[in-house]
DNA sequence: TTTGTTGGATACTGTTTGGTATTTTAAACC
DNA sequence: GGTTTAAAATACCAAACAGTATCCAACAAA
């Protein structure tokens, strides 16, 4: 019962849940052959490198993490309601978590630097993402008059993204959801304040 | 002209700087014995081993993190301004960093599983830190009548640290400071809403 | 049934890792 | 000035690492 693709996405998914769980660079191929139960010559089959699966791995979580939250997005109708779903999202990171480890986002930012260039990159794009996100629904609202115009778009988004990501980091570290609900009701609280 | 005591804490030093910069675990020893110019013989003589080495490198980056924050929060006199040198002390990881790679709370809390106990630990008992110092401004505004005494004490302090810590991450990854502004303008903002 | 192809297992390699044993060398003391 | 002590350098080690070469076995096509 061979099936390659059925490999190439199973090495992909449990190595990406390692990768977010344990780091990037703390991840060794062995772990990932004991995760899978495939060998070596399965992975080198399917990836150029340790560095491919890698960047494969973590395109794999942003597609997870996307998918997710934009179609979660598009089924709500005003601006309250989709940022609670980006609320939702993030909260889950600790309450139901599509994979472990926290926000993949977070993770790669913090583990990426100078010596590790594209895993950076993704991060970024990821960031890039997530902002422009939340940049339409800010938009949306204030276009249907749901929230105040005065508002100042860009500083809301990187207000919300990172007390969002910071109380993720929190929450993880202290293994309590008091600080990633702490911070999502004040945020909720503060839609309110400038909802129209 | 040897100096064992100034060895020791200049391997401790410029390990720390490179823990904090690249991780721990992808700082490997001899990244350290070029960094110092000193041997593994030198690092071994002060050091059980390279976890122990870890646990002090975070250390010493816990005290310099700490002992200039609470020596600029003494020198400020009411809440306002003892807040704000929270937030000069954040936007200083990016601005002007005392030591390379943001800040180490973030970095070991992000890195630190469970398979390292002990760093995941002081990472912990960082934040702690990080909390009883903010909490006391808090507490100290809420006596003297400076902010309203209705707030959400706990609530406000995992918002102040998440929303600072995930603008850090945030920054760092663009490489701009716009994040990191954005959120301590609107943190002030915050803050003189709440204030009387 | 045989043959060609390819997915995946196995065996192996060079390098780097953290760690130890030993040696050298600098200072301290008598 | 010779001897002791300890700091640091050197030389080594086994294990783990990413990566490669080879081999085997499953499926497809003939």
């Amino acid at each position: 019962m061979r099936n390659p693709e059925k490999t190439k996405s199973h090495i992909l998914n449990t190595s990406a849940n390692l990768f977010n769980k344990h780091g990037y660079k703390a991840t060794s191929l062995s772990d990932i052959t004991n995760a899978t139960g495939f060998t070596k010559g399965a992975i080198y089959k399917h990836f150029k490198n340790k560095e491919d699966l890698e960047q494969q791995a973590l395109r794999s979580l942003n597609k997870r993490m996307f998918s997710t939250l934009t179609t979660n997005i598009k089924q709500a109708t005003d601006f309250i309601s989709r940022m609670n779903v980006v609320f939702d999202f993030f909260e889950n990171y600790l309450v139901d978590p599509p994979f472990e480890g926290g926000c993949p986002l977070l993770n790669s930012a913090i583990e990426s630097d100078d010596a590790n260039l594209v895993l950076r990159q993704q991060s970024f794009g990821m960031l890039v993402n997530l902002k422009s996100s939340i940049k339409r629904i800010i938009e949306q609202g204030i276009k249907h008059k749901q929230i105040k115009a005065d508002i100042n778009t860009e500083q809301l988004i990187n207000v919300y993204i990172a007390t969002l990501e910071g109380a993720v980091m929190m929450s993880k570290l202290e293994r309590d959801t008091v600080a990633i609900t702490n911070c999502i009701d004040f945020l909720k609280k503060y839609n309110l304040s400038i909802s129209i």
